[in-house]
DNA sequence: TTTTATGCAAAACATTTGCAAACCG
DNA sequence: CGGTTTGCAAATGTTTTGCATAAAA
């Protein structure tokens, strides 16, 4: 994939300011990491990256920032609902011996995984990008204990 | 979850043996460690481990079997579509800026993940076991190269 | 004998943690 | 000042690798 390159800010407005309000109004406090991360990651459209990633950024960009505070940001942010983390199925793999296709459940607290009994209808499918095809589809129903 | 207890052969023919002749078929040397680990695999229902918990599992049972070689048994297993890897999203976490619902597509090779585009409609959802609540729900849909 | 698989220990990663120093309000 | 956040380095946990040894064909 190709190299992200940095962002440009927005013509209107000034966009470190309106992060800065951003997460203020969001009650967590605006510091010049949490700030210049959401920059990069807010200033063009959407995005998807890893912690590494991002930190490599920051670092062509001459922000200083520590890959801990960029997962601790990132972690902030995704609590706070301005990113969203991608459920991977936990840190480790998972085999299944049921080869079929069905759906699984992944409980967030102990990241146990266990196949989820019930139907899942998936009506349409995404187009495979040119060049590539659907090798196959995996379905992660995230649970949270009720309280 | 609990622990599984060994599982028990099935009653008719040797499991052992038929899973032995299973593994020649699809052209792989149905070595003792194979045997003995599709038997944990396949002794019992549909099931999902992690490498680690079919180790641990395989030391209680007295299957003298290293760690390194449950990974690559389950790869081969994996390759040979006896067992299925659920797909996280590679071994990283990945953030999203866009927080609405959507599909996602995993370059199997190059392990990047980017936004599906096009939609993508599911139908019914499992219902979530009790005491739990459905936290959000991730499909990915797992690419491969056309060669 | 020839090929392939295994075991071990070390390496490679991704992620988290503990704590002192810096920062925000 | 007083509670948060950061940076660093070390710890953790998972998965892979390299290579000599052992097992299968």
């Amino acid at each position: 994939m190709a190299s992200t390159l940095l962002p440009l800010p927005k013509a209107q407005g000034c966009p470190l300011r309106s992060a800065r309000e951003r997460l203020r109004g969001l009650g967590m406090r605006p510091t010049h990491q949490r700030v210049m991360l959401a920059w990069l990651l807010f200033g063009t459209g959407d995005r998807h990256v890893s912690a590494e990633q991002l930190h490599e950024e920051a670092r062509r960009a001459r922000i200083p920032v520590s890959l801990a505070t960029v997962y601790n940001t990132l972690h902030v942010f995704a609590r706070e609902g301005l990113v969203r983390e991608i459920a991977g199925v936990g840190q480790r793999s998972w085999f299944d011996t049921n080869t079929g296709e069905h759906a699984h459940f992944l409980d967030e607290d102990t990241g146990e995984l266990v196949d989820a009994e019930g139907e899942l209808t998936i009506g349409a499918l995404p187009e495979a990008p040119a060049g590539y095809e659907i090798a196959g589809c995996d379905v992660i129903v995230r649970l949270r204990r009720t309280r």
